[in-house]
DNA sequence: ATCTCGAATGTTGTGCACATCATCCGTCGC
DNA sequence: GCGACGGATGATGTGCACAACATTCGAGAT
């Protein structure tokens, strides 16, 4: 998940890792939309190796919920309905305001240089069509964000969460139910006012307004599948 | 992780279930202390199969964070490190308080006797020595305050917290550094107060409390090893 | 024409043999 | 005597062939 990683690590855990990694972002960025199957000797034959270690992959991202196995039918990258996206939701409206209350971290110089590049991109990418970039954004901004907390399990659980529910959202958008532009105009508000809090060294403001974000964007998505 | 679990599932998903449940139980109850090592062999000829689907069993375990598998070494037990176990009990902190208020659900007849049976459980429970039957009775208590909230993702996250962090307080506790039988007394008072704050209806005082227990139980944790 | 049954096909699941890796221990050289 | 090297051993990781399963399609009876 980290974006300067680039797991050269030998042997198999490494080879586990990068296969990992690199099907998870292709189901996170919606390059595999919710319900798309997988094919098993597909992927092995793409990654060099025989189907064994990728059913061990398939397995893992089975476990963190993003695809299931049926036996005789395929597998199927998951979608959620939408009483558990709104109970997630909840959920990480909650631990967002954690990440600012459990060891907090202050931003070192590189980790603002970071936002502050991400708000470039924000604002560059204005009126872009395709999800990918707009998707690589977001990601990114949750990535760092991450960095505010020490709290390792809380992080974990922000990320299994998040990895779950945002590519949903994002599917959502991106079938032109809610306005794009708008999306892109809020998002980039809510980097800035990010990074107002954080230059003031006020973390839990900073989530707060996370949290605010979250909330409302789901409500967007909320009002939009509906009408 | 269901008590009343029976999974008599046929083919390949439920016997993956079974082995998965007994397993992760297992670890739990430490019958598999951490540390210990794990031979994929001899477990898989104990459940009658191959080392084939029992090491996607043993990939599964790894990803919530329970075994650890090494090339060419073993698979063994995880033990998590006295900093980890504090993140990870502050966030259990909020969780546990947050089961009051996302989602509550008020337990009907049949919770309250599950409850009250597991008081007489518990005021029954004195002076064992057995590891076993102290750590059925609190994760049964943990699995039926579960029942409280009808926030699925809530409710995996407080499991896959618990089942990582419980067995390595148990084992602090069965290696006489703390007082068993105080704690026994303090775990029934808990579920005493539990049951009357269940009795009145009032679900966020509910979680109180057990938020109150969380903390305190893992400080007397944290001074029996310091000491 | 329609319904039913069964073979064909394609998928995931399993068993087994072998490769790869880390550790241990005996032996050889010094 | 002591240290270093190398094979023996046993563990997990991989590849491949086959089994189990679900779906599809077509032939046959009604």
């Amino acid at each position: 998940m980290n974006a300067q990683n680039d797991d050269i690590t030998p042997g198999a855990r490494g080879r586990f890792e990068r296969m990992h990694a690199e099907l998870r972002n292709r189901i996170c960025l919606l390059d595999y939309a919710p319900g798309t199957r997988l094919s098993e000797e597909a992927l092995a034959a793409e990654f060099g190796v025989s189907r064994t270690p990728l059913r061990r992959v398939l397995a893992r991202l089975e476990g963190e919920g993003l695809v299931q196995s049926v036996h005789g039918v395929g597998t199927f990258v998951t979608d959620v309905e939408i009483d558990e996206l709104g109970q997630t939701y909840r959920l990480r409206l909650e631990l967002a305001e954690l990440n600012g209350k459990l060891d907090p971290v202050p931003p070192g110089p590189e980790l603002m240089a970071e936002f502050e590049a991400l708000l470039d991109r924000a604002r560059t990418l204005s009126r872009e069509a395709d999800p990918k970039p707009y998707a690589q954004l977001i990601m990114d901004f949750f990535l760092a964000a991450q960095k505010l907390t020490a709290n390792e399990p809380l992080r974990e659980i922000n990320e299994r969460l998040y990895v779950r529910t945002t590519r949903i959202w994002l599917k959502s958008i991106f079938a032109a139910r809610i306005d794009l532009a708008e999306e892109m105009a809020v998002f980039t508000r809510e980097v800035e006012d990010v990074l107002a809090a954080l230059r003031i060294g006020d973390l839990h403001a900073a989530s707060l307004i996370q949290r605010a974000h979250i909330s409302m964007s789901f409500e967007r998505m909320r009002r939009g599948t509906a009408g």
